[in-house]
DNA sequence: ATGCCGCCCGTGGGGCGA
């Protein structure tokens, strides 16, 4: 079974190149960030006629996120997470699918630091790591997976000098992920190439896709019980390469069946 | 580097991202 995270960057811009993907990949179970559309404008129809169910919580212009999977729908189990009653950006969204708990998470970027969009990043890690600890005391098969913003390690991006000052890898973003990892939550990615070098964002500006200028901030997050099943982790970097191709390339991880 | 590019909304150009 494959569970992919893809930052679309815009479902309505990249509509074709979302089918296309799906086509090309089928994913059993596909969580997209920024899909940047009110809840009325989702383009359910293309979805659906892509052969996927699909859940999703939106927000005008910017952030949103949705859970597909392949021939049914998502029950949703719970979208934003508590703690801040004045957040209202679309950032997290959570489902039980083909017997697994998955979350799409849009984590704030934090840019630029210190600063106020600093301070609401790691409130919002901090917010998401106790949704984590109530889905692990469940004991399902979880996975929590999405646009992280967080560089984990220097060897996951191209130029540690170039994104020294970012708030992508500032010690306080990366202790919140350890902190993360350190509950138990296995990074599928890391854990199938643990010496870096593997990049999941390529930005549109300074000729970065075609000098390899990436770095690795999407992750898929796997609680024990989906961490026995884990085959394989990898980066679909060819898509990244397209025509009006996202600034993300998809990510996945392949689960043997339960 | 208040820069680069690209999406959003919406019709000019600002907000936002990473």
């Amino acid at each position: 079974m494959r569970i992919a995270t893809f930052n679309i960057n815009g479902i309505k811009a990249r509509l074709p190149r979302l089918i296309e993907w799906l086509d090309e990949t089928r994913p059993d179970i596909a969580c997209l960030q920024e899909i940047k559309t009110s809840d009325e404008t989702f383009p359910v129809k293309d979805i659906e006629a892509a052969g996927y169910g699909v859940i999703w919580h939106g927000q005008k212009g910017f952030n949103g996120v949705a859970i597909l999977a392949r021939g049914e729908t998502p029950v949703e189990v719970r979208r934003g997470l508590e703690g801040e009653a004045e957040d209202e950006h679309s950032r997290y969204l959570e489902a039980d699918v083909k017997g697994v708990r998955v979350a799409s998470i849009y984590l704030p970027n934090g840019n630029p630091q210190p600063g106020p969009k600093f301070d609401y990043k790691l409130r919002w890690m901090k917010r998401l790591r106790a949704r984590a600890a109530q889905i692990w005391a469940e004991e399902v098969p979880a996975i929590l997976a999405g646009d992280y913003n967080v560089i984990p390690r220097d060897v996951d991006t191209f130029s540690v000098k170039a994104m020294q000052d970012d708030a992508l890898m500032q010690p306080e973003s990366r202790a919140a992920y350890r902190r993360l990892l350190g509950d138990g939550w296995t990074d599928a990615i890391l854990s199938r190439h643990p010496d870096g070098g593997v990049w999941t964002f390529w930005d549109y500006q300074a000729n970065c896709w075609p000098r390899d200028a990436g770095f690795r901030i999407d992750h898929l997050l796997l609680s024990p019980a989906a961490a026995d099943r884990l085959i394989d982790a990898q980066v679909d970097r060819d898509f990244r390469g397209r025509e009006k191709a996202s600034d993300h390339a998809p990510t996945w991880v392949e689960l043997r069946p339960a």
